[in-house]
DNA sequence: TTGGTAAATTAACAGTGTTAAGTATTTTTA
DNA sequence: TAAAAATACTTAACACTGTTAATTTACCAA
C-alpha cells in the first residue's frame, strides 16, 4: 500500500507544517497573540483546515509543549560527560535556567500555561510523562550524590521539589515580569545561578561545616 | 461641597461594585471566565458602563491584584506577635503557601498572571511597590536573623530571592497542574512545608552541624 | 466516464474587548 | 421656574476570537 503511506506522510507534513508556523508565531509574536486564523494564514490555508489535523487550539499548544521539552533535552547532552554527579547537579541546574529564560515562550507553555494540562486531562492515558521523567531524572541524580557522600542525606522526593520549586520560582517570576524593579535585566540569570549555587552549596558536603 | 462629597463616594460605590463582582466571579468561575459582560450583568448595568469605571479589563485585574496583596497582609497579622525572628520566617513562609493554596485565583493575579504588570507598565510611577515591599519585609526579616545568629550568614538578597522562588515555584506548580501525579492532591500542602521546612533547616544554626 | 471518498473551503454562530454615538437624567445657571 | 450644561448610562457597532455545519473541490477506483 504505497499510496496510502505516501498520504500518511503527506498528513503528517502538514501538521508539521501547522507546527512550525505555531512555533513561528510563538517566537515572533508570544503564544498570546497566537491564533488559528494566524497559523492558517501562514501555511496558506483556511482557518477551519487546521482543525482536520488539530482537535482544537489546545491540542497545537500541548504538542509545542513536547516540543520543548525536546529542545530541553538537547541542552542537557552536555550532562553525562559529567562524571561528577555533584558537578552534574550544578550543571543540571544551570542549564534549567538558561533554557527557561533564553527559551521564554517555550517555557510559558511547559510549565506555567494550563493549555496543555488541558489537553492531557481529556487523553487516554492523562499524566505528564514528560514533566515526570524530568523531575525523575533530578531524583535519580540526587540519590547518586547521597549515596556517594557528596551531599546531605535526606528525602529526595523533598529535595528534589524543592531545588525544582527553586529553580522554576525564578524563571516564572522573571518570565512574568515580577523581577523588573528587584534585579536588573542584565543580572537576571546570573543572580538566579548565584542563588541556586547558594542552594546546593547549603546540602554540598565538600564545604566545611562549622 | 457635600454634593460632590456624595458623587465621588456614589462613584467610588459602584467601583466596589465592579471589584465585588469581579472577585465573585474570578472564585466561582475563575480569572479565565471573566468577561466585562458577565460583571456587567452581576451588577444590573449596561456592560460599557464598566469602562466608565475602569479604563480596561487588564486595570479590574490590577485592583484585584491589590485586594490580593490586602488579604495576604491579613493573614500575616499573626506574624508581629512571634517574637523569634526565626520562628517568624518560618510561620512567613508557611503563611505564603497556605495563602496561595487556599487562595488559588488570587495568587494567580498577584504572581503569574501578565494583566497586573502590563497596567503597572502603563502607570505613571510603573514599579510594582506590593510585590516589592512584600520581599522587602522577607529580606529585612532575614538580615535580623543573621544579625543574632540564628541563620548562616549570606548575602541577604541571594536568600531572600531563593526563599521566595522556592515557595512561589511550589506554589505556581501546584496551581498549574504540574504536581497532579507527583503528589496527591491530599499531601500537596504538607510536602510543600516539608520542603520549605528542609530548606530553612539547612540554614538554621539551631541545628547541630556535623 | 461515473461514483465515491477525502480534503479543503465558505458561511455562520456565539462569544470576546472596546469605541462612537445617542439618550436619559441630573445639576447648574439665568 | 425654564433653559442650558454637564453627567450618567445605554444602544449599536466594530473587529476580533475559537469552532462547527454545510458545501464545494480534488482525487482515485471501478
Amino acid at each position: 500500500m504505497g499510496i496510502a503511506e505516501r498520504k500518511e506522510k503527506q498528513k503528517q507534513d502538514i501538521k508539521k507544517m501547522i507546527l512550525d508556523a505555531s512555533m513561528k508565531l510563538i517566537i515572533d509574536e508570544g503564544f498570546e497573540n497566537i491564533t488559528m486564523r494566524k497559523i492558517a494564514d501562514l501555511i496558506e490555508y483556511s482557518p477551519t483546515t487546521v482543525y482536520l489535523y488539530f482537535k482544537d487550539k489546545d491540542e497545537i499548544f500541548f504538542h509545542l509543549h513536547e516540543l520543548g521539552f525536546q529542545k530541553m533535552l538537547e541542552m542537557n547532552r552536555n550532562l553525562p560527560e559529567i562524571k561528577n554527579p555533584l558537578m552534574r547537579l550544578y550543571k543540571m541546574g544551570e542549564n534549567y535556567i538558561n533554557f527557561g529564560m533564553q527559551n521564554q515562550e517555550f517555557y510559558d507553555i511547559m510549565f506555567i500555561q494550563q493549555a496543555p494540562m488541558d489537553t492531557i486531562e481529556k487523553m487516554a492515558e492523562c499524566n505528564w510523562s514528560l514533566g515526570d521523567t524530568a523531575i525523575g531524572a533530578l531524583q535519580n541524580l540526587l540519590q547518586e550524590c547521597m549515596e556517594k557522600g557528596l551531599i546531605q542525606k535526606a528525602p529526595v522526593e523533598a529535595v528534589a521539589m524543592a531545588i525544582w520549586g527553586m529553580v522554576h520560582g525564578l524563571v516564572s517570576l522573571a518570565i512574568r515580569n515580577r523581577m523588573n524593579k528587584l534585579v536588573p535585566k542584565e543580572n537576571l540569570v546570573s543572580t538566579m545561578h548565584a542563588s541556586l549555587n547558594w542552594l546546593l552549596g547549603t546540602i554540598d558536603n565538600s564545604f566545611a561545616k562549622e
